[in-house]
RNA sequence: CGCGGGGUAGAGCAGUUCGGUAGCUCGUCGGGCUCAUAACCCGGAGGUCGCAGGUUCAAAUCCUGUCCCCGCAA
C-alpha cells in the first residue's frame, strides 16, 4: 500500500507539513508540483516555494508549470496512483484529477462546507469562530466542493491569531492525510456529501479588508486585527499615516475618546489603546509606516506628544 | 533605474524649510524619599548626527556619490 505513486500539489508552509507527513509515513512521492519560483520583496530576488525547497531536501523531482491548464503532460508521464493537493494555488485540470487510480485528494483549511477558498484560517479567525478544522476532500472541477471522507476538528481560542491557528491545522492536515490515504486504498473511505445549503467561502484578503474597520463592534475589531495577524497585519490610520497592529489584547481600559482614537492614559507611559465601539483594546506592538515594528512603549517614548492623553 | 519614508547617546523620536558649539521620552549609573514600588525627587555618564567627498569662517542642517533599513506596488 505504501508503494502506490503518490504526486503532492502545494506551494505555502502549510503544505510542507502535509509533503513531510507522507514522506515520513513511507508514502512513495514520485513527484511535487508547486508554483513557479516569484520574485519577492522590493529587491525582486528570486525565491523558490517553501514546498519546491522540501521537496529538493527530498530529493523528489518538482515540476513548476506556470499555467498548469496548459502543461501537465509530465505530471501524466509519472503515472500517478494517487495525487494529494494542498493550497497549491491554480485550478487544476479535470483530466489531472482523474487520471490516478485512487482519484485526488485535496488537504482544505476548514470543517467543509464552511469557509471555502483561498483565505479559510484568515477568516476563521476574522468571523469569529469558534472552531474549525482540517478536511480531507476528492477533488473536483468546483472549488473546494468535493464530498470529504475525514474531519479534523480544532478549537480556536480567545488569543489564537492566523499564525498560532495557522500551525494547529497544520498539525491536524498532516494526521488526517495519512490516515486518510490507507482508508481511501483499502476502500474503507466513506465520502459525505457537502451541504451546499450550508457552503460559506473564504475568498483571499483584499486590501480593502486590511484596514482595521472602526464601525465595527470591539470584539469584530479584534477579531479583524487577530486574523491579519502575522501576515498581512492590519492597519489604522495615525496622524495620517498607516499604523499597522502586530500585537493586541483585550483589556478593561475604558475612555470617553472617539472611536479610533490612539490614546494612553495619564501617568502610564507603558499602555497603547485603541477606542473601539463597546471598549478599548490593547496595542502592544505597532508599526509607523516606513519604520519598524516597536512594543508600545517605545512608541509612546518616540510618538509621546501625538498619542492622546487621558485621565 | 516602479513609488515613497528613514538612518541623530543602549531604545524610540524631534531638530534639517531660514547653516552657527545637539534636544525630548525611556533606559542606565549614583544619591534621596517611602513599609514598599515598574511611583516620585535630585544628580551624572553616554552621540566624530550611516559612510565618503564637496561648498563655507562655520554643516545633523546645503550639494554629489555610496551603503543599509522600512512602507507601498508587484
Amino acid at each position: 500500500m505504501k508503494n502506490i505513486r503518490i504526486v503532492f500539489m502545494g506551494t505555502p508552509v502549510f503544505a510542507c507539513s502535509i509533503l513531510k507527513s507522507l514522506v515520513d509515513a513511507k508514502y512513495n512521492v514520485v513527484g511535487v508540483v508547486s508554483q513557479p519560483d516569484k520574485r519577492v520583496g522590493r529587491k525582486q530576488i528570486i525565491q523558490e516555494t517553501p514546498v519546491k525547497e522540501l521537496a529538493k531536501s527530498y530529493q523528489i523531482p518538482v515540476f513548476q508549470p506556470v499555467k498548469i491548464k496548459d502543461d501537465y503532460q509530465e505530471i501524466l508521464d509519472l503515472k500517478p496512483d494517487l495525487i494529494v493537493t494542498c493550497a497549491y494555488g491554480q485550478f487544476i485540470p479535470e483530466v489531472v484529477l482523474q487520471a490516478p487510480t485512487y482519484g485526488s485528494l485535496n488537504v482544505h483549511a476548514s470543517l467543509l462546507p464552511k469557509l471555502r477558498g483561498g483565505a479559510p484560517i484568515h477568516k476563521a479567525i476574522i468571523y469569529g469562530e469558534k472552531e474549525t478544522g482540517v478536511s480531507i476532500m476528492r477533488m473536483v472541477k468546483k472549488m473546494d466542493a468535493g464530498d470529504y471522507m475525514l474531519q479534523e476538528k480544532v478549537t480556536i481560542t480567545d488569543e489564537d491569531t492566523t499564525g498560532s491557528l495557522h500551525d494547529k491545522l497544520m498539525v491536524a492536515g498532516a494526521k488526517a492525510i495519512v490516515e486518510a490515504i490507507p482508508l481511501l486504498v483499502e476502500g474503507n473511505a466513506v465520502f459525505t456529501a457537502q451541504d451546499e445549503s450550508q457552503a460559506t467561502f473564504a475568498y483571499n484578503i483584499s486590501k480593502e479588508e486590511e484596514k482595521i474597520d472602526m464601525r465595527k463592534s470591539m470584539d469584530e475589531v479584534y477579531n479583524q486585527i487577530r486574523g491579519l495577524i502575522p501576515w498581512p497585519v492590519g492597519y489604522i490610520m495615525f496622524c495620517e499615516r498607516k499604523l499597522k497592529i502586530h500585537e493586541v489584547k483585550r483589556t478593561d481600559v475604558t475612555t470617553s475618546e472617539p472611536v479610533g482614537t490612539v490614546f494612553r492614559k495619564e501617568g502610564d507611559k507603558k499602555g497603547l489603546y485603541l477606542s473601539c465601539h463597546g471598549g478599548c483594546l490593547q496595542l502592544t506592538k505597532v508599526q509607523l509606516e516606513g519604520k519598524k515594528a516597536c512594543n508600545c512603549s517605545e512608541f509612546i517614548n518616540g510618538n509621546g506628544n501625538r498619542v492622546v492623553v487621558c485621565k
